[in-house]
DNA sequence: TTAATTTTGGATAAATATATCTCATTATCA
DNA sequence: TGATAATGAGATATATTTATCCAAAATTAA
């Protein structure tokens, strides 16, 4: 419902990066292979983040990527933003006025923009060491309900 | 940032009826022009609206279109609908994720739930009876700003 | 009954988003 | 130095969304 497919596959890329911090360099094709995302077109993606060194690239026989900075202090808004671009200047009017601001406010402005300082607020909360942390949780708890030993078997962007 | 264009498109079809319920029918072409909308473009949306009944159309000459019901029994959630087809069943994940479910939640899950229920709830209340009067209130605080002469010479989608 | 006018619906085109392919560039290992 | 393994980058392909065009069907005025 609200961010394209490419941010999408950008924050589970960096979510991945963000839980293997520890171990150095990832290559692109691993984590393309572990999310089922097409290789090139993460590749593409991978160096719109380098430009905004939320990634490190590394190029050359044991070259790889890995997080420009501590997964704390990358927001998951970053993440998008790099991916989409700034939210654009004169911000659009939900129901596509041409005219639509806080002086001159179409019916919904107020509550959209109530909304997206929510939306806003919430993703900048949201760091990729929150999600790592997250997503390991999410993993125990798919465990316990349908047993570790079928958890391999799922090929799932879990 | 939320929703596509063909939505944009249906809500100003569907404000301007409302805004000119008392006059019986308009033409598609007609509202096609005030609000520069591609003309055979918003009659394939016409069609959609038609289909769940939020339009009552009528060809031939001295045909058109007018609301499918009162103003304020339609809201801008079924508007949205209409146009974009009922939300997926099993919601899509924030980040993608093949599982993520109120029991096996991805890292944003709750807060996103929030944020849909919000918007949701948002969409539900505004009804186009409050659309229409807000766009009246808001072209005359616009009137006072630039001057009502100026007003009809701004061809835009106030 | 004919002509005019309006929506309906299908075919097609253009623009954008997503996906794939190929080769260049960089770095390391043998 | 040469072979290999990785990202970088440009060209191309496919899918989806948005936009345009044209003729058919329906309705009314004259």
């Amino acid at each position: 419902m609200l961010y394209s497919k490419s941010a999408e596959y950008a924050i589970q890329a960096m979510i991945y990066l963000a839980e293997h911090e520890a171990r150095g360099l990832a290559m692109v094709s691993t984590i393309a292979e572990a999310y089922d995302i097409p290789r090139h077109f993460l590749a593409k993606l991978v160096q719109s983040l380098t430009r905004d060194h939320l990634i490190k690239s590394f190029r050359g026989r044991n070259g790889g990527i890995k997080l420009g900075r501590p997964a704390d202090k990358i927001s998951l808004l970053q993440v998008i933003n790099a991916i989409e671009g700034p939210p654009p200047e004169p911000e659009m009017c939900v129901i596509g006025l041409d005219i639509c601001s806080d002086q001159v406010a179409c019916p919904l402005h107020k509550q959209w923009r109530h909304i997206k300082d929510l939306v806003e607020e919430t993703l900048h909360k949201q760091t990729l060491a929150d999600l790592a942390v997250g997503m390991r949780h999410k993993r125990l708890e798919l465990a316990k309900m349908i047993g570790p030993e079928h958890l391999e078997a799922l090929k799932l962007r879990r």
